[in-house]
RNA sequence: UGCGAGAUUGUGUAAGGGUAGCACGAGUGACUCUGACUCACUUUGUGAGGGUUCGAAUCCUUCUCUCGCAGCCA
């Protein structure tokens, strides 16, 4: 395998730059920095190839850092996960899994360093009046009334804080620097709130836990974080981070860089909705294969390779941007189409009788399973009197051009005979129910006389071995176009839109081990999906069907 | 008339004074025992106006539009 090369883009040439003043002594430093609050998803995957990726190219390292800072909102499960997804996508962190909660003490020296300096200050305002007093957008704020208490009582109150002497809310440590800075961000910030919650991970040793503004730099510099990557929401927050650490006093501080997050179109990406989705229970999970999670993706039989390249072609750049969704398809699709066997796969079955082949015989027909990769071998499918075909293959009246199965025309059942449709049958409710058709014996692929040239090509499964429901079939979360923008997705129609959308989905397949290995197979989707039996292996694209866009095990 | 950021074809992304390129999508054709794959060709693009220059997507200037920011979330 060779090795693909991550493209070039602004936030390289950044480092290139630094690279040429020295100013890291040609150190790349870099971290995935997730809050363990829910499950990975396909934008993070972003974040996480390009913090990675960006170490790689540069001989540097990138640390996995969990941003636990928040004890209400976060819990071990995702911490597991994110691990779990992090390994799965291919990319192996410098040294252990660090957490943020392990520099709870350092950050809470530097906040007592602050609070020396006349920096921070205890504020006992309650939230309600710190919004108040913070001004607009178009006006300043005003001056805490606390922030003029002496660094003594700072210091006391700020020691009876931790020592949890008050109530959540009673008290917050303020960042001293300008409430009528134009940037809202450096408007006397918050960077300690009392929060008496269990921590996931020190448990009830805090009951102080610094903010996000105030912890984050710190994080970074400590861990010798050259670049900090993040999303262009924190763009704003770009000069309190340079003011923690100068006022810290950290020496060679990390840089922050920001980069647009990672839409792609028709799909939910806000982890608040996702959440809302598996809450609700309108989905089976996080790793459900319909949510654009990592571990649904995976569900659905989507490689880490496929998912890296996806990634990489996107690019990175500071505008917002929709990824066309057809692109994560594409990168799937040329990642498994060589490496893994193609079955048939039949959507809406009808059922087919060869009404001259005889009852109660068979024979097995050997099909590629990859036309294009000898190398993957031949199966055996058995080949009988009935058989399915998928509904889109057969038409009563075709249109021009139309090649596949109708009244009087030949067409090939892929691997076995060419047929010829003599007559079909409707029911009641004037669906096509069943299609009669004669086979010509000497037709049979491989043989020498098979050459008999038909431009139709369909795909079939042995009725027989096409029973129980032992796989369900889903596809992406898919909205259509015209549905509903993502503002509009929960709160106007709340979940219908989305359980509307997830009746449009259409295909992933679960594992399912049946009595004897896994050799029946039958989808479910709006009543039947049947696969042909006889494909062995550890993965399997569908044919022309549904394409490549998913893959199954089994 | 707060601050910050962005704008290149249907979508995403390159080119940072010198032929606007690549990928996806879409279309046409060839091939085909998957209407797939593959191959070939095609595809209304530098938000607008002014300026500097032999030459501007790129530099200057004015304007327009879009996004983010008023959590004791991250």
């Amino acid at each position: 395998m060779e090795e693909k090369t991550m493209p070039s883009n602004f936030i390289h040439n950044i480092i290139d730059q630094d690279n040429e003043s020295g100013c890291y002594q040609k150190r790349v430093h870099t971290r995935f920095p997730p809050e363990p609050n829910g499950y990975l998803h396909i934008g993070h995957a972003k974040s996480i190839c390009l913090n990675f990726g960006t170490a790689k190219k540069y001989g540097g390292k990138c640390n996995l850092r969990f941003d636990d800072t928040n004890p209400v909102k976060e819990d071990t499960e995702y911490v597991d996960s994110i691990i779990e997804d992090v390994a799965w996508l291919g990319f192996q962190w410098d040294k252990e899994v660090l957490f943020a909660s392990s520099y709870f003490d350092i950050m809470y020296d530097c906040a007592v360093k602050l609070i020396k300096k006349g920096q921070a200050y205890v504020c006992d305002l309650s939230a309600e009046e710190t919004r108040e007093y913070r001004g607009t957008l178009t006006e300043p704020g005003k001056k805490s009334p606390y922030a003029s208490r002496s660094v003594e009582e700072n210091l006391d109150l700020f020691a009876r804080m931790k020592a949890g002497e008050f109530a959540d809310g009673e008290k917050v440590l303020r960042a001293n620097i300008d409430m009528a800075s134009p940037n809202m961000n450096m408007r006397d910030p918050v960077i300690y709130r009392i929060a008496h919650a269990s921590h996931h991970r020190t448990g009830d040793k805090w009951c102080i836990y610094p903010m996000y503004d105030f912890a984050h730099p710190i994080e970074d510099a400590v861990e010798g974080i050259t670049h900090s990557i993040c999303t262009l929401e924190f763009e704003d927050h770009r000069p309190l981070y340079d003011w923690v650490l100068r006022e810290c006093e950290f020496e060679n501080p990390p840089k922050q860089i920001e980069f647009a997050r990672l839409e792609l179109t028709n799909n939910v990406m806000s982890k608040r909705k996702l959440k809302m989705l598996v809450d609700e229970k309108i989905v089976d999970g996080w790793n459900d294969p319909r949510m654009p999670t990592v571990s649904g993706l995976r569900r659905r039989g989507y490689t880490p390779e496929a998912v890296r390249t996806f990634c990489e072609t996107i690019g990175v750049s500071k505008s917002k941007s929709k990824v066309d969704y057809a692109l994560l398809e594409h990168c799937v699709r040329e990642d498994l189409k060589l490496k893994y066997p193609r079955v048939m796969a039949v959507e809406k079955p009808i059922k087919l009788i060869i009404t001259n082949y005889p009852e109660g015989q068979s024979e097995l027909v050997e099909i590629e399973n990859n036309q294009e990769n000898e190398a993957l071998g031949t199966r055996q499918v058995k080949f009988e009197r009935e058989i399915y075909i998928d509904a889109k293959d057969f038409m009563e009246q075709p249109p021009k051009k139309y090649y596949r199965l109708y009244p009087g025309n030949d067409v090939r059942l892929k691997g076995a005979y060419v047929i010829h449709c003599e007559d079909y049958k409707k029911n009641d409710q004037g669906e096509i129910e069943e299609i009669y058709c004669t086979y010509y014996p000497g037709t049979k692929s491989g043989q020498e006389n098979a050459g008999m040239k038909v431009k139709g090509v369909i795909q079939w499964v042995p009725a027989s071995e096409a029973v129980e429901a032992e796989f369900r079939l889903y596809d992406h979360l898919f909205l259509e176009p015209e549905q509903v923008t993502e503002d509009n997705l929960m709160e106007k129609d709340g979940l219908l839109l989305n359980r509307y959308s997830l009746e449009k989905t259409t295909g992933y397949v679960e594992r399912y081990a049946l009595e004897g290995g896994y050799d029946r197979f039958q989808f479910i989707r709006n009543g039947y999906f049947y696969l042909d039996k006889s494909a062995k292996g550890d993965r399997a694209v569908f044919n022309r069907t549904v394409s490549l866009k998913s893959s199954f095990k089994f």
